[in-house]
DNA sequence: TCTGGGGTCCTAGGACCC
DNA sequence: TCTGGGGTCCTAGGACCC
């Protein structure tokens, strides 16, 4: 076994209500919540203070309001959060270059040059309340050698957590946990684990059967490893981009007025195009979900000639699907996406290639493959390619 | 007063080409 | 000749996460 690395996974707590409450200081020690505070919201992050009346994310906001008759309703910044999480992970990557972002609020760090489990725990508490002094804001840190366990270490103690995960710890913190713990399992895994029994992650971690395998598909490897302690540990910094932007709303009332419609679906496609422009980016498929007053969602997506980050022809084809598929029934939810989306110098640069490519067919048309790979490798890909025969001789 | 909004990854089937 | 199979792209939708 290679040498076991130094993971390091990294929350931000209700990181929308500290936001919120770090520009209005009056908010502080009171119950917050950030959302929408009218007949269609819900909860979208709410501080610790309004957790202890049973709040939680993802509740709608008039049951939110029955259990916590005080709760303050703050509105949604999207932007301020944007800015904070962006200055967030750039003070970290300053000081710790191998990061990984995975959401607005979380990251995982390999620190395996800089601790081990010997002086992991006064490490990460010096850097837990350094980030607090230096940024203002309060976080859990989860430390293990796997990112899975690194994950569930953060989320093992809320908030201000730090929670190490060494040697054989994890059976002792993790297998107890109620399934729907397990981070990946969700409501429709859990339903039919606990059908089969398994109600806990010791239960996953020893369980093997068909039916088992079955069940969890291609997952079930992973989620063994995961639960016996093994599993990824590669922290890529390049991993986060964007693969697809959508916007949605839902309408304050259900309606089927095909204008009024068209009229959503056409503010919707200016501001995804401009986000996409934004990050200078383009996109070949656009996606529109229209979701009924039953709350059944249906999505369709066209795929145009070029790739684009043009607003005119996003939404003409946006409209082309809705005039497509659009039946006439009560509209609550409208949604425009974007898939695929890539950066607009990639593309260049590959349209560039094909380019290069059939030029540079001509220009060696008469030579050897050896001239050729001696050629290559010259170039900026030292050593990659070889004949048939230097492979023959190496084995 | 039922149920937001922004994402990722996986599956599975069809079209099309070789 | 009536029929295989691999690769790739596209599409719709499910499951999950924050």
């Amino acid at each position: 076994m290679s040498k076991l690395k130094s993971i390091v996974h990294i929350d931000l707590n209700a990181f929308f209500a500290q936001c919120e409450v770090n520009i209005n200081p009056s908010l502080k020690g009171k119950p917050v919540a950030v959302g929408g505070d009218h007949r269609r919201g819900i909860v979208s992050t709410c501080s610790y203070e309004a957790r202890k009346y049973g709040v939680h994310s993802a509740m709608p906001s008039y049951q939110a309001k029955k259990l916590c008759p005080d709760l303050i309703f703050v509105g949604e910044h999207y932007s301020l959060y944007g800015e904070v999480s962006h200055r967030f992970m750039h003070y970290l990557k300053e000081k710790y270059p191998i990061l990984e972002q995975v959401s607005i609020d979380e990251c995982y760090l390999d620190l395996t040059d800089y601790i081990d489990d010997s002086n992991a725990y006064d490490y990460l508490r010096d850097l837990q309340i350094q980030i607090y002094s230096d940024l203002h804001l309060k976080c859990s840190i989860g430390y293990a050698h796997t990112k899975f366990l690194a994950k569930m270490a953060s989320d093992y103690r809320k908030p201000l957590g730090l929670t190490l995960v060494t040697g054989d710890k994890y059976k002792e913190y993790f297998w107890p946990l109620e399934i729907e713990k397990m981070w990946g399992v969700g409501k429709q895994t859990s339903k039919k684990l606990r059908e089969m029994g398994i109600t806990t992650i010791e239960k996953l971690a020893t369980s093997e059967s068909i039916e088992l395998k079955e069940t969890l598909g291609i997952m079930y490897d992973t989620y063994i490893n995961w639960a016996n302690g093994k599993g990824n540990d590669v922290v890529d910094p390049n991993y986060y981009k964007r693969k697809s932007i959508s916007e949605a709303t839902t309408l304050y009332k259900d309606t089927d007025d095909e204008d009024e419609l068209k009229e959503v679906i056409r503010k919707l496609c200016k501001s995804v195009s401009s986000s996409l422009q934004l990050e200078n980016s383009v996109s070949k498929t656009v996606v529109l979900t229209l979701r009924d007053s039953k709350f059944n969602t249906r999505s369709k997506r066209k795929t145009m000639p070029e790739p684009t980050s043009d607003y005119e022809k996003i939404y003409l084809t946006a409209i082309a699907i809705f005039n497509e598929f659009y039946t006439g029934y009560l509209v609550r939810l409208v949604g425009v996406g974007l898939d695929n989306t890539k950066d607009e110098e990639e593309i260049k640069n590959s349209m560039q290639s094909t380019l290069f490519d059939s030029s540079f067919e001509e220009k060696n048309r008469n030579k050897s493959n050896r001239e050729l790979i001696e050629e290559l490798n010259d170039t900026k890909h030292k050593g990659m390619f070889k004949t048939l025969k230097d492979l023959e001789e190496e084995k």
